[in-house]
DNA sequence: AGTAACATTGACCAACTGGTCAAGTTTGTT
DNA sequence: AACAAACTTGACCAGTTGGTCAATGTTACT
């Protein structure tokens, strides 16, 4: 599902014959590392609940290290939501105009499940901004992402007016299928409390694609 | 909407002559206040954002006199989190067996819907609560909240069994309702930018309410 | 080998935070 | 009026936090 899955791989083929890589390479690692620890913590404890030292700890690094590289706790955070805004755009590109409405939108909500299991702290992270009062993506909201949206309300209104799905607020259908698969993420303590679990496991996220995918089809008047 | 719709009520009823409330009513109000104000800067900065001082400089009132009140900034977020609580289990009172299915889910729906639109800030100390763990209420989550899920899916079941609906996980489906509504309070920044608007306005939310409707009276088949 | 850029880190600091407290004021009761 | 309980608040404090820095390695390049 992801385009590209690790950088792990690329850290290996630049490793020298001494077992460690060139210095580029070895910064880029480092960074890695930071960047995934500190997404960890800023989700779990939020941007004014993180320690710039709990995040270099979680990293196994000293905490003078992890300013060296980012500079400041802010930088550092805008680090982390940087990398999540690039993931969270991507998937949109599923619908285009000449695509079949039923796969795409089953598609989409596919990758969207897929997201919010396999990159759980990204997700909460985002959340996290958002419900803040997204002050650090402003620009992103009201440009990238409100530009994709749409072209995408373009493409859904033609599907409509070819008579290829029912008739649905196309925005708001967008906003209903985020909200849907994402709490998947943000409020996975509350879902595996309430059904019982410790946590979610597999078969929990299928049962939520299933469900959602079977409300917007029906909404669409996709099923047969 | 609300059953008791202000303490402000209460609190000029039991006024006495001098313009001042007895002591125990000013407690009531001043109690009331700093609950306001602390819900809402909660609702902006987290738990861990926030600081006690910028609480009572929201409520007007000295930061001493706040931790006389609550002692500790903790117990103040568990007062302001219980006051959610009751709040949000409430509304799913909706659905008995004998209620028509249609406007049991139409009627849930609007009531969610009104709380997003009226209690935004209640809406996000909730998500924020449940983003970073739901540290203080697994209790709530795992007995009253969990019982309650039940108790409806129970309801919804017998629903499906009776033909009175289309087959849907009814668990999942409370997920998704849960999900698309709050999300108009919890992400209300991002919905606005999105829509091009500075804030949302009730037009938003009857859209909102519309396209949440339509899809789950859809997806249980209950649309003439 | 020499050296300049890069990287590592313990020790440190100023600012801020939650919380306390003692000294005072107001209120209710007798 | 007298007195105790409840309330108010400026001043204070110990602990924590983001961030700095100088001293000390380590790499890469000539």
């Amino acid at each position: 599902m992801p385009a590209n899955s690790s950088a792990i791989e690329d850290v290996r083929t630049a490793m020298s014959d001494t077992g460690q890589g060139s210095r580029a390479t070895n910064r880029q690692a480092i960074e890695d590392k930071i960047l995934k620890a500190a997404e960890a913590i800023f989700a779990e404890r939020g941007y004014g609940g993180t320690t710039t030292a709990s995040i270099a700890e979680a990293a196994g690094l000293p905490k003078a290290n992890v300013h060296y590289y980012f500079g400041t706790k802010k930088a550092l955070y805008r680090a982390v939501l940087d990398n999540i805004l690039d993931l969270w755009l991507a998937p949109l590109a599923e619908f285009t105009e000449e695509a079949d409405p039923k796969q795409a939108l089953t598609r989409y909500i596919k990758t969207k499940i897929w997201y919010s299991r396999n990159r759980p702290n990204a997700s909460k992270v985002f959340a996290n901004e958002i419900l803040h009062g997204a002050a650090h993506i402003t620009d992103y909201l009201s440009n990238h992402l409100r530009q994709e949206v749409e072209r995408q309300a373009d493409v859904i209104h033609k599907w409509i007016a070819q008579g290829r799905m029912a008739e649905v607020d196309p925005v708001h259908l967008l906003f209903v299928i985020w909200a849907a698969t994402q709490t998947y993420a943000d409020f996975n303590v509350q879902v595996a409390t309430v059904l019982g679990k410790e946590r979610l496991d597999g078969s929990d996220f299928d049962d939520a694609e299933k469900t959602v995918t079977q409300m917007v089809l029906a909404t669409c008047g996709l099923t047969e």
